[in-house]
RNA sequence: GCUCGAGUGGUGGAAUUGGUAGACACGCAAGACUUAAAAUCUUGUGUCCUUUGGGACGUGCGGGUUCAAGUCCCGCCUCGAGUACCA
């Protein structure tokens, strides 16, 4: 035993640990379980870099710790390997998506094992795999055979559903459905099968039908509102327009409310929450009919302030509303359709774009008014969109910003209803203003005017009080090849489910991962023999999104191999919940809310007992990169006629690719601030400043190839020949850069950095080249990827995963800086060189000092382990080396301690020390060791003394005096004296144990 | 624009309930060991003033509450994240 070696220790135990499936989790209901997930890692080609382990080490530091603390623990890993980069990559090459997927999969794995993680590889996933996915579609499939009752508020069997209409129609079933209109059970058991099922789409909760989404045409597929950011993909960042498309939806809006009221039940952070009722969107308010003067036809609006009804000028339509092509009169039909055209055209981002410019058209037709009977005009316009509420609003130019706007842009007329409110330069959006022109509201202020006016509204037969959601239904379809083939066939264009011993459909060949030439999705392509089941007239040819997967795949994990269920009922009732879920913050509203969603379902229908599947979710911090940059100057002097005594005229000095090291340009850039500023010279800082100019007069004579130079900067006037200075950054590779100090000779090698050759370089006295540096998002093209890897190799896991830790809070970005690891590596190695060489450990009774070391350090870090505060258990830890190195203790039951609460974050060193203190168990099944107060009880407490809040200095006393006595061993202390400075204190706190304040 | 976070030494950060601001670590400086380097160890390290003793200032800025404020309250500034015609 000697040095601290990481790399023997590291694959000795990785060794044991799987051959001894040291992390198998099995189902023992005698214990209390815990479930640590990591969010689903997708297998990208480029490999992991050190940010994204950030999460899967707290999540195994919390796994390793509750196992110590004798829970059943269960902590999964698998792969989310369906998805578009595999396959954009197969279109490429023609490389089958699986052998890529495959591939990227390995690597990720030997990366991931080489941090030692205490995952259960036996029950890894894949949700590209026929025995997984043959479940999310059986999923599918009971989704497809469900229907949402508002009556009972949950979803139930669609055979039900088929009864009731049988016997008594629809009239009063309560669903979350489409329009649908009323019909008798007569009507509904002489209908044809096609009728019956078209009824029957209205109210499944997975259906398909034609609507608005988001076509990306470089993608060649739809996608989802949380695919989109900033109005182009997120993957890629292609255009995304509006189109109308058959495709399948999952009716997530029939469970908006108790996604929303469900947040109240999980600890996830302040701002993920906010960002997910945020996207549900709830507004109170009412729904309103107005009639189309002249036609039948009415316009349904939804306002979350009826109270405002009487300022209602016009309405809008969405340019897509389906009355606009009927009532728009002949004058305006012309300027009506074109305006149409050109917002189909307009793809969402230059939509948004565009939210400035007002436009609209005026369709001739007249609405009227419920209350005033007065003829509003009717108006389209892009800023009313399709999809939310009905497509239409009431506009109330007093009272709505965007109304305003429009009004003031049309010249419509914008009457007050506020009393005392200034609309001239903006609409009275506050609450606080009394109604006036406004009828019977007239004096009530918005909250008393909204009730009263919502039952008018109510009483008149005008419309009702609604709740409205953001929300939308979650389309579901994508006409992409790797993913899930739906269990759907499709007779006579109607769709139906294949039986559950007909699953799973596993994805056919095809000659192409592109769509056919038809427009038709890849799946399209296939042979009739390709298809392992084939039904009807075709198969369904898009295939599932990536969320499909992902959205229950915790609890697969629960019954990894169960060919007959999805999962085991009792194990989902033993597992449950995931315990704490950690995963980064780009799935608020994607992934975290269709898996609330589908757990929800799954609750409803009786497969499992649960209606939230995340417990506890914390959010790692993005960890950054910190770049290296080389300092490139322009610069500019005049005057330099001096220089060798010939005139050269008043030539200008410039240098072409100057780099210069990060000191001397900050001397440069200081100087030429104090000249401009102070006008008087900083001797040191000028002379300084003279020398770097020296040098580049020096560069600049050897580019001129004039080399009769001896010391040129005697003879400079400095003062006044600046005549232009311009600075520039270039990122250079960070393994080029130690302690920020360029390895130039390293840095050339690499043919990006050749340039380094021709370059005119200023660097320090000393030599070295200084760089500068910036922090941001880790990426290939800044140079500054860190990859755990090399860190490994260097340092081992055990350092890795401490430093990640040690770094700062969990869940803060916080910069990556490389050199800081050395600091837990060294406390890796003073551990290490705790335990005596020999393994002579001291089998007595303890010292007391050590005893209250490790006591007060059980206490400290299991606290912040509960609280998550990892970085601080990992200082913790090195304060008690420190203490018990200092103390000189090899007493075994303290080291084996020390030990135990260490080796949840460096498993590995852990483990080779358990074994030497003669352990033949893994410390991964050793008790977490108890805390005992009586350790930690003194019998002094150092009071610190302050005056007038300020600490003077620090007096100790026995811990149980009481206050009059400390008062007067205050006043007995000879320094209390100077700060009175003879004055009589007006005060004295005395805070027991605490602290000891005298106001004078 | 709105919503939610966050601003503490040269750097990452600590201070859990209002009670010694800067723990722990990096970096830097000096020293020991060494032919030398590395490794290791010791000491110092918020800023300014001071011969020592010590003093003044100090948690983005300005106020306030309190014996006592990084922490609580009011107003502002800056940065980050999310979101955006949602009627």
């Amino acid at each position: 035993m000697s040095e601290y070696n990481h790399n023997s220790i590291e694959q000795k135990w990785q060794k044991y640990w799987s051959e001894n499936k040291t992390y198998k989790a099995t189902e023992d209901t005698t214990k209390k379980k815990f479930y640590a997930l990591d969010m689903f890692p997708y297998p990208s080609g480029a490999g992991l870099h050190v940010g994204h382990p950030l999460g899967y080490i707290a999540s195994d530091i919390m796994a390793r710790y509750k196992k110590n603390k004798g829970f059943n623990v269960l902590h999964p890993s698998g792969y989310d390997s369906f998805g578009l980069p595999a396959e954009q990559y197969a279109i490429q090459t023609g490389q089958h998506p699986a052998i890529t997927t495959d591939a990227n999969i390995k690597r990720y794995r030997q990366q991931l094992d080489k941090i030692g993680f205490a995952f259960d590889w036996e029950r890894e996933v894949r949700t590209s795999n026929p025995d997984y996915y043959k479940w999310t579609q059986w999923i599918f499939k009971q989704i497809f055979q469900s229907w949402y009752n508002n009556d009972t508020d949950k979803a139930e069997a669609i055979d039900e559903l088929i009864a009731t209409f049988a016997k008594e129609g629809n009239a009063n079933v309560n669903a979350a459905c489409e329009e649908t209109p009323v019909f008798t059970a007569e009507e509904w058991n002489n209908w044809d099968e096609k009728t019956q099922r078209q009824t029957l789409m209205n109210y499944r909760l997975t259906y398909l039908a034609d609507s608005w989404v988001n076509w990306c045409p470089e993608l060649g597929t739809v996608l989802a509102n949380d695919e989109i950011k900033d109005g182009v993909s997120e993957r890629g960042g292609h255009p995304v327009e509006q189109k109308l498309m058959r495709q399948w939806s999952m009716r997530i809006t029939a469970y908006a409310e108790r996604l929303l009221q469900g947040l109240d039940k999980v600890d996830f952070s302040d701002s993920l929450k906010e960002q997910q009722r945020n996207w549900i969107g709830k507004s109170k308010g009412a729904s309103v009919f107005f009639d189309v003067a002249g036609f039948d036809d009415k316009i349904e609006v939804f306002t979350t302030r009826p109270d405002t009804i009487f300022g209602v000028t016009f309405m809008v339509l969405a340019p897509e509303h389906d009355l606009v092509a009927k009532i728009t009169t002949d004058e305006y039909k012309a300027k009506v359709a074109a305006y149409k055209k050109t917002a189909a055209a307009k793809t969402e981002r230059d939509r948004q774009a565009d939210v400035k410019n007002i436009t609209g058209e005026f369709t001739g037709a007249y609405a009227i008014h419920p209350f005033s009977g007065e003829k509003v005009q009717i108006w389209i316009g892009d800023y009313v969109l399709a999809t939310y509420g009905t497509g239409a609003v009431m506009a109330v130019p007093a009272g709505d910003q965007r109304d305003w706007d429009f009004a003031n842009h049309f010249n419509i007329p914008i009457p007050n209803i506020f009393e005392g409110a200034d609309i001239s330069e903006g609409a009275y959006t506050e609450k606080g203003a009394k109604l006036m022109n406004s009828d019977f509201l007239n004096g009530l202020t918005a909250k008393k005017g909204m009730s009263l006016a919502t039952y008018e509204i109510e009483k008149r037969g005008l419309g009702k009080g609604k709740t409205n959601y953001r929300l939308r239904e979650a389309i579901f379809s994508r006409q992409r090849y790797w993913g899930e083939p739906f269990p759907v066939y499709y007779k006579n264009d109607i769709p139906y489910v294949l039986e559950d011993n007909q699953l799973p459909v596993t994805l056919p060949e095809v000659d192409a991962y592109l769509p056919t030439e038809d427009g038709e999705p890849p799946l399209a392509r296939a042979k009739k023999e390709a298809w392992n089941v084939f039904e009807g007239d075709r198969m369904e040819y898009n295939t599932m999104p990536g969320w499909a997967g992902s959205s229950w795949y915790f609890l697969r994990y629960m019954d990894p191999k169960n060919e007959k269920e999805f999962v085991n009922k009792e194990k989902a009732d033993y597992w449950n919940q995931v315990d704490l879920y950690i995963g980064g913050s780009e799935h608020a509203t994607g992934h975290l809310l269709y898996s609330r969603f589908w757990t929800k379902f799954l609750c409803d229908r009786g497969f499992i007992n649960f209606d939230e599947p995340f417990k506890k979710l914390i959010n790692q911090g993005m960890i950054l990169g910190r770049s290296s940059l080389i300092n490139k100057i322009s610069i500019q002097f005049s005057g330099l006629t001096k220089l060798d005594g010939k005139d050269e005229g008043a030539t200008n000095l410039h240098i072409p690719n100057l780099l210069i090291s990060k000191r001397k340009l900050e001397v440069i850039t200081n100087h030429i601030k104090i000249l401009k500023k102070e006008k008087n010279i900083n001797n040191e800082l000028k002379n300084e400043f003279l020398k770097i100019k020296g040098e580049m007069i020096f560069l600049r004579a050897k580019v001129a190839k004039v080399s009769n130079l001896k010391t040129p900067t005697d003879e400079l006037d400095i003062e006044a020949d600046i005549l232009d200075l311009q600075t520039s950054s270039l990122h250079i590779d960070i393994n080029c850069v130690e302690n920020d100090i360029l390895n130039i000779e390293k840095a050339i090698k690499d043919p990006m950095f050749s340039f380094l050759k021709g370059s005119h370089i200023i660097k320090e006295e000393n030599g070295d080249f200084i760089c500068g540096h910036e922090v941001e998002k880790m990426s290939k093209s800044k140079y500054n990827v860190q990859t755990p890897d090399d860190l490994c190799d260097q340092y081992g896991a055990d350092s890795l995963r401490c430093y990640e830790m040690f770094l700062g809070p969990l869940e803060q970005a916080k910069p990556w800086d490389t050199q800081g690891i050395s600091g837990v590596h060294n406390f890796l190695k003073k551990l290490w060189r705790l335990f005596p060489e020999d393994n002579q450990f001291d089998e007595g009774a303890p010292t007391k000092d050590a005893l209250k070391t490790l006591h007060k350090t059980i206490k400290k870090v299991t606290e912040d382990i509960e609280r998550y505060s990892f970085n601080t258990v990992i200082s913790t830890c090195m304060i008690a080396v420190n203490e018990l190195g200092a103390q000189k203790c090899k007493n075994k039951q303290i080291l084996s301690d020390l030990a135990v609460i260490i080796s949840p974050f460096a498993p590995h060193i852990t483990e080779e020390l358990w074994e030497r203190l003669g352990n033949t168990e893994s410390i991964t099944k050793a008790t977490w060791p108890a805390f005992n107060e009586k350790h930690l009880i003194e019998s002094n407490f150092s009071y610190p003394v302050s005056f007038n809040g300020k600490m003077r200095f620090m007096l100790e006393l026995p811990i149980d005096m009481g206050k009059d006595d400390i008062e007067k061993a205050l006043f007995a202390h000879e320094k209390t004296a100077g700060y009175l400075d003879g004055k009589d204190p007006k005060k004295v706190i005395v805070v027991p144990k605490r602290i000891i304040n005298v106001v004078v």
